[in-house]
DNA sequence: ATCGCTGCAAATCTTTTGCAGTAAG
DNA sequence: CTTACTGCAAAAGATTTGCAGCGAT
């Protein structure tokens, strides 16, 4: 775990708003100056593997990283893009979800994203 | 709807596997060399907000996509990246799940994402 | 001396855009 | 004629990689 590794992760703990590696980038270089884009990515990744963040789950063009290592869902607003952590009690009965499977796949996460518009966007609109 | 996008819908339709673009422009190349990259893309932007096809939600380079539009779920192999459409009742439970919302968020739509190992990944594991 | 990690720069991959030509109403 | 759509080429955006240097075993 180098400087550079934990104040990627610190940085990424301290904000909620599922920043991309290009925004965590930036708030890292404030800290870090010389910090390069490619540290950014790998460390990153070094922490994707050991379990310390996730990527989020959407479609766009960068990834979304995310810093809560609890069990949680996601709202997406598909009017901004912001990504906000859900609860699970947020989503009834999600601990009731069974897998089906007919086929011989095996099943190792169910995951719930909500795809809507934020408290933000509603008021806007 | 010109050729076109006809050709890139009706590609994608036949197709199961949840196609990149890239993909979908090899197979529409096929039928329709002189097509360009730009207006696969351009097609696709049309016919989703049409509704007459969905980008899959997944974290990854490209953009995959999906030509059936009846409501249903998602497997996605972590091994592979393929991603196979689940019928509704694949997932016990789905219809009974409520979000709790304790802020002014409106939602659309709940999405399910099951994340494992496909069967074909299975059996060669 | 070795090994892992870094910064830099270049490369790669995915997607978007400006532009001029063409087809259809 | 006007408008929408296309192909081409270039641009833009996101991410990865080759390489040389550095720091800690």
């Amino acid at each position: 775990m180098t400087a550079q590794r934990r104040i990627v992760l610190e940085t990424l703990v301290t904000r909620r708003d599922h920043p991309t590696a290009e925004q965590l980038y930036q708030s890292v270089a404030e800290r870090l100056p010389e910090v390069s884009r490619a540290t950014v990515y790998r460390s990153l990744d070094t922490l994707d593997e050991l379990g310390l963040l996730r990527r989020v789950e959407h479609t766009g063009s960068a990834v979304r990283f995310d810093g809560n290592t609890e069990p949680h869902h996601h709202f997406l607003c598909t009017q901004c893009g912001a990504i906000e952590d859900l609860a699970l009690e947020s989503v009834q009965g999600h601990d009731e979800l069974v897998f089906v499977n007919s086929d011989r796949r095996v099943a190792d996460e169910l995951a719930i994203l909500v795809r809507g518009t934020c408290a933000r966007c509603a008021k806007a609109g």
